[in-house]
DNA sequence: AATGAATGAGCATTCATTCAT
DNA sequence: TATGAATGAATGCTCATTCAT
């Protein structure tokens, strides 16, 4: 990125990384066009290429300016005060809201995880993993110690554990194949059953955790 | 695929799928380029249309020839008289050999799941998942007539949750993100550490399910 | 072509013909597939090329065969003792009725006709025309003797512009191009008003010749 | 064609269809190589396509293009108060000056109406021959008002005759098949006696309309 | 002689990136 | 700074021709 982006109103900032996140989105990194950018920013090619280096250079901002939106989930975890399973509770329902809000967004981070170039898929995920790693773990750290979480299981670990099933979780109401995949395990309504996925993964959850 | 392919040498059959596998895999469907493929398998690319009519037909039956291997690992689950606790060590102990010992399969699967057709996302679910989801929802209804898992959570959906935690733990042994991930959460030496992986997942799954 | 087409059997050296007949006039010589006719004759590509050289050599002896059907027309201008515009009835007639019953030959001449290699295309026009060009001449001479045709114009090249416009309309009533081109010219349904162009012609070459 | 060619400079717009008209006319549609066209138009292949929707796309606006040029000769038949069979002579001289200053014009001619393709060979056609069959039409009917030709004749169908004729004389003038095709009917050397072919034709072409 | 699998040069088309205006 | 036309390397796919069986 350049400083010529950065001088830009906010708004045309926002307009761009909007339009570009979209694309990357759903078609991907590869079938993504700066063309197709350009237009739905209402910008020229050229000025895209004043704005960014190259097209790996926009998705890396693109992905860069979408964490603090994918971290959205995470101020559920920090409120104090407040017992592990409730706040479990709410990601859940918050995941469902939001993920059928702006698939999008788990759509490109589904794509990023699915980077194949291991310097890169390395910067990505401390780039995007790290704050959220930091907050998850520190949640389940204070619940072990109120008790709310049984002591004997690593607080980093399950913290990984719990993640995962939330981005699985993500996945399944935003991206394609695990929307199918889910519908293949749990039946074609499921979608229309978001009590029922809280309630069963609660009791899931509770248990393993406590 | 042709009948021409399917009256290959069996040996020059695999070497060819395998040849396609490593380049999908490595590279991704997009980035993946015939030329190489051809090379790599030792016939030319003309060879390769006789055999498939385009790239994305040989790329569905390089997943189509990996189901089988994939689903290696669900014949530990079909075993009968086996703890359902005992079956899941197991799984996790075979997830960690394989994964190490073929990345390469999980990163195709990987990068099939991240697929942003949405037809053809649907069709890569059911032809991957379709078989897995019963034999996990098999094994856990039996579990649950024996008393090994609660009978009051819904074994099609547990299924879904358990397979979508060994998933995950699959691309982080296999997946240049999801490996770096893990890192971020347990540690740098994490890969290290099986035993550890093994035990802690045990515990919270054994909770979970009980 | 080799001897060894030569000693084929006749029916199959026919089907072939035919068969490569059939694809160039109704692909053109670039498109047709050598694969395609091969297929459509019931023989092998490897055979194909066991009787011809290349596809050009194929196309040679596809024109030198369908020659003879071509000149069928010319028997009528043979007949002695029949008045040049009785003949000219006749071969108006016959072309309606040949160039509807096979249209692909015209097309082949047409598609032979529009060559651009100018070796070739001279090699086609004197293997073609040299024997038609001999018969228009000669059935003019003797309208000519008779006082049929009036003796103060050029046989030879009157019978260029007579089967020049023989050859218009055969294409006429084959080929896409000149069967658009009448209709435009002489109304949609001129196809079905035979009668009325046979009289025109005549008139028209009635008094062109006398 | 896209607007991008719409707002080059005429010069340059001219280049490039020159540059295609004759690699066209020369090779062939499917011979033609559009990267053999942007050489020799001085341009990249990457913009032939910025222009043109594709190889095609850009044939038909070559021919369009054209289709002007092959109308400069229907202005003779506009002039009023001028004998018809002075108009045919003016035609015939006019289209020997003609087919030779630019034989290609004529070749690309030739080579589109033997296209293949069904529909497109009618779309051709009509684009081509609608306004010059009206062209004709009106001049024959104009002079079967005053007298010059004889009205027991169909004026629309007297039109395809004399196009028919003059294409013929075009093509063999300019097309290798068909000037072969001439010098086998009329002798090696016609091309050296245009004044002989314009009187025995206007002798013909005479006594047919009268 | 017949087969049809194998070959690879060849070409249309795309799109990230550059650069003159 | 903004534009969008220009570039050309890159790649999927075809098909005439060859050749081992």
């Amino acid at each position: 990125m350049t400083s010529t982006f950065q001088n830009l109103p906010a708004e045309k900032q926002a307009r761009i990384l909007r339009a570009a996140g979209e694309e990357f989105a759903l078609r991907g990194f590869e079938n993504a066009k700066m063309s197709a950018i350009a237009r739905a920013a209402g910008v020229s090619v050229g000025s895209l290429y004043k704005y960014f280096d190259h097209k790996q250079d926009m998705y890396l901002h693109v992905i860069r300016s979408s964490i603090a939106e994918m971290e959205q989930l995470l101020q559920i975890l920090s409120h104090t005060d407040v017992d592990i399973i409730v706040k479990t509770e709410r990601i859940l329902r918050e995941i469902q809201r939001s993920s059928r809000k702006n698939p999008l967004l788990m759509k490109l981070y589904a794509g990023t995880a699915a980077q194949n170039d291991p310097a890169l898929a390395a910067w990505f995920a401390r780039e995007i993993e790290t704050s959220a790693a930091r907050i998850y773990r520190q949640a389940i750290r204070e619940a072990q110690q109120i008790g709310d979480i049984r002591p004997d299981i690593d607080a980093d670990f399950i913290a990984f554990v719990l993640h995962s099933q939330f981005m699985m979780l993500q996945f399944s109401y935003a991206c394609d194949y695990h929307t199918e995949r889910l519908k293949i395990y749990a039946g074609e309504d499921i979608a229309r059953r978001d009590d029922f996925v809280v309630e069963q993964m609660l009791k899931f959850l509770k248990n393993g955790l406590r």
